[in-house]
DNA sequence: CATAACGCTAAACAGTTGTTCAATAAATGT
DNA sequence: ACATTTATTGAACAACTGTTTAGCGTTATG
């Protein structure tokens, strides 16, 4: 008669079938996808086995329903936190505070399998990107460039290969950036140079040409400084 | 009596078990190590699936002798890149060019997943490249930083992350940084934009006083721009 | 030539995988 | 109250997992 009519509870606010796909996202969060069986979610979402295929139909479909909600809830956070004005860092603010499944480990476990849910995400994550940079290039906030679209791109690319990395970012610098946040000091060691480079650059400009830059050390065509 | 005494050889010159491992490195970084089955491996290796174990003992340690010998390929690689002078990029120049086993796809593969022999890798990377970046700005081509370990850590990171993702970077620029880099062109829609933004910058500095940058607008302290 | 060692395989092992099926328990609609 | 759907389970399935064991064929050595 209301609104939750069908759907079991148990002792926990979440219906059985929502408590299988987020014991699913923490679970592919933590061990990788392939790596984690049916029978181990089952458990960590006290169900039997075959509730959890006879739920979502496969383990396949299964990790489709957690792409699409994980992509779903970045897309939320992003929306909320728009309205604190652009931001270039393009992955959305910690959401496993307020107690749902860890969203961000989530995304940097699978963003190498590549789901079409996910890649979606990321294309609009970047499009949003390249349109704050653009509002900031206007407002003389930030500096132009000869590619907007991909300057936007890299960036964003930076970011989440930050994340993805986030083990190794820790053990290099101590910066975990799948802590949750509520203290940002806690990852100044990332923030505070990557700041740094985005804004005073890393090359001096008068001795820029005499030697090259990194990557046109490879035999890349010279690439103009200005367009 | 010879060197090779032991060891069958096939039609191809390499003797049973190095092939047993580059099957094995081409299988790991297309699908990763968990989906990839022994049985698989050695099928591509041509050989039976007890042999690939009865060499190396178990799946695991397979998995951890392809983290060595690409640890080490790696490494000989950026020991011979660096007669050329000091590179930036912290990722080696392409070694599948010359037959082998595709590297640095099992590197962007299993860089999530943690192996010692990978990590201490990385950190060989990161001090080879602060200690190149020190001699950068001894030399006034580089400009100092306030946390100069830190600095080349986070590039290195983003150098590798960029890696780690090259599917979602070609998808988005078109550069794909796994391809056979003969034709640095290819890859130009990743290194121009990111050549830009660490000459130049993004944020104008004029303006930075009065906007925060990205990260600082989730609350850190203030971050002098000169110590 | 016999004997040992080696590279390698076929067959089988026990355990796990995703999935199916029939049956039970619970909730809903009438 | 009954009937009907729905939620959930336990047991079983076939396929696949990493691994073991015994033995084959070849090669080298005594």
């Amino acid at each position: 008669m209301n609104m939750r009519s069908k759907s079991a509870h148990s002792s926990d606010g979440r219906s059985t079938e929502i408590r299988i796909r987020d014991a699913a996202i923490t679970l592919f969060a933590e061990h990788g996808v392939a790596a984690t069986s049916v029978r181990a979610i089952a458990v960590a979402a006290g169900v039997a086995p075959s509730l959890v295929i006879h739920q979502y139909g496969s383990k396949e479909a299964l990790r489709t329903a957690c792409d699409t909600y994980v992509a779903e809830v970045l897309r939320e956070r992003k929306s909320e936190g728009m309205r604190s004005g652009p931001d270039l860092d393009p992955v959305p603010t910690p959401p496993e505070a307020h107690g749902g499944p860890p969203v961000r480990r989530y995304l940097a476990r699978t963003l190498i399998d590549g789901s079409p849910q996910v890649s979606a995400m990321i294309d609009e994550l970047v499009d949003d990107a390249a349109r704050y940079m653009a509002q900031g290039v206007e407002s003389g906030l930030l500096k132009p460039s000869d590619h907007p679209y991909e300057r936007a791109a890299v960036l964003a690319i930076w970011s989440l290969g930050a994340l993805v990395l986030h083990q190794h970012l820790e053990r290099l610098t101590g910066a975990d950036l799948l802590a949750d946040r509520d203290d940002p000091s806690a990852i100044a060691a990332y923030t505070e140079p990557a700041t740094e480079m985005l804004t005073r650059g890393i090359v001096n400009e008068r001795a820029a040409h005499q030697a090259r830059t990194p990557e046109e050390q490879k035999g890349k065509q010279a690439c103009s400084p200005q367009k």
